[in-house]
DNA sequence: ACTTCGACTGACTGGACGTTCAAATGACTG
DNA sequence: CAGTCATTTGAACGTCCAGTCAGTCGAAGT
């Protein structure tokens, strides 16, 4: 990692821009951040921002998302509780999910996960990191999923398939409350999305 | 609606070229549409356009964007089976809203949907125009599972809510596909998906 | 044949924005 | 203080693209 004092002293400022850059993506969109925008706010001279990001925009840009949804997959590695009794566990797992996932809502509206996953052509760089940071995500969840089915808490789904839908309906909640559609508290949102998945996977044989 | 001459050739036109656009959007992404690429879609010269859309390339996109959903939409009202018992009803209507929206995945795609419906201030035309669209759309949706509620063949979740997890998972199952991390005929992924929805809002008691 | 009309064209304009680079600034040293 | 070097600056440049408008062309009218 950095170690000398310039090494540090770069990694502060190119910190710095990538905050800038994502205030400024929160607050006008992707396709609304231009490099005056973020370099006012960041408080430095356009061409500085070339001496930290030579690659350009795109480069910057990406590496604000992608910083930032690491962070924020980071946030959710950190709620495990592998000692807990399966069910538990995913109960815990699905109700902090939401809790982080909410709180981060601005950037994840401004970003526009879905289409960034979605719209960016196969060879892309950004395509790919964000797939794999997607895939080591989804992965996680299915290993908590997997665990509950070994236990025989819930049944033998597609854990990979059930961890997409499961990450896709709590976005799919915040998405609605963005768009104003949802009139009840974000509390109700999260049981009832607990509820709704957990008897969709749930063992117990049903009708 | 348009009776004399003119306005017919005029309507052809406009559709003409709202045809185009959705082509080029379809193929560029929103961002990537241009005028002058709309033009040469359409074989007509730049100027052209702006004799139909005098207000603009974002009125244009805007128009292609809302009747090619509206379109979409159409669709999916044409196979709702009132007839039919609740329960079959249901599953009708999920694996039907399932093909429509998967073929047409590329537009959607294009669109970025979620976006769309996300991104727009609350005061945007379009916004509010998409908004009542989707809103219309889910209050069908839900009337369709508050039948079976009623019914007694699923529990009385809230139907708007639950109307509108399903339409996120549905489109969720399609974005699993682009983006690559699906494995499976797409057929799988329909059952699964009806599957997990239907346990989830099925009337018996689990656990 | 001449005129009128209006749909259509596409070169042009102006502004926005990514990128560059010569000059200014400041920090550090002998 | 002078000299050296790294950092920072922002005016200038090139490109892209929405939107304009003077001019073309064919059809219909007289």
């Amino acid at each position: 990692m950095a170690s000398s004092r310039e090494e540090l002293i770069k990694e502060y400022r190119v910190n710095e821009i990538l905050e800038a850059a994502r205030r400024v993506i929160g607050r006008h969109g992707f396709e609304g951040t231009t490099i005056d925008r973020v370099a006012e706010e960041a408080r430095i001279a356009k061409g500085t921002i070339y001496l930290y990001f030579p690659k350009g925009k795109v480069d910057l840009l990406h590496a604000a998302v992608f910083e930032g949804l690491r962070a924020i997959m980071a946030e959710t590695h950190k709620l495990d509780r592998p000692q807990d009794p399966p069910l538990e566990r995913v109960r815990h797992f699905v109700l902090g999910q939401f809790r982080i996932l909410s709180s981060h809502q601005d950037f994840l509206k401004a970003f526009e996960l879905d289409k960034s996953f979605v719209t960016f052509a196969p060879g892309d760089a950004l395509g790919e990191k964000l797939r794999s940071l997607l895939s080591e995500y989804l992965d996680y969840a299915a290993s908590i999923l997997e665990a509950a089915a070994r236990g025989g808490a819930i049944r033998p789904v597609d854990p990979k398939f059930a961890a997409f839908i499961l990450s896709e309906m709590t976005t799919a909640c915040l998405r609605r409350r963005l768009i104003g559609l949802a009139d009840t508290p974000v509390e109700d949102d999260a049981e009832a999305l607990l509820d709704l998945f957990l008897r969709g996977v749930q063992a117990a044989p049903c009708g």
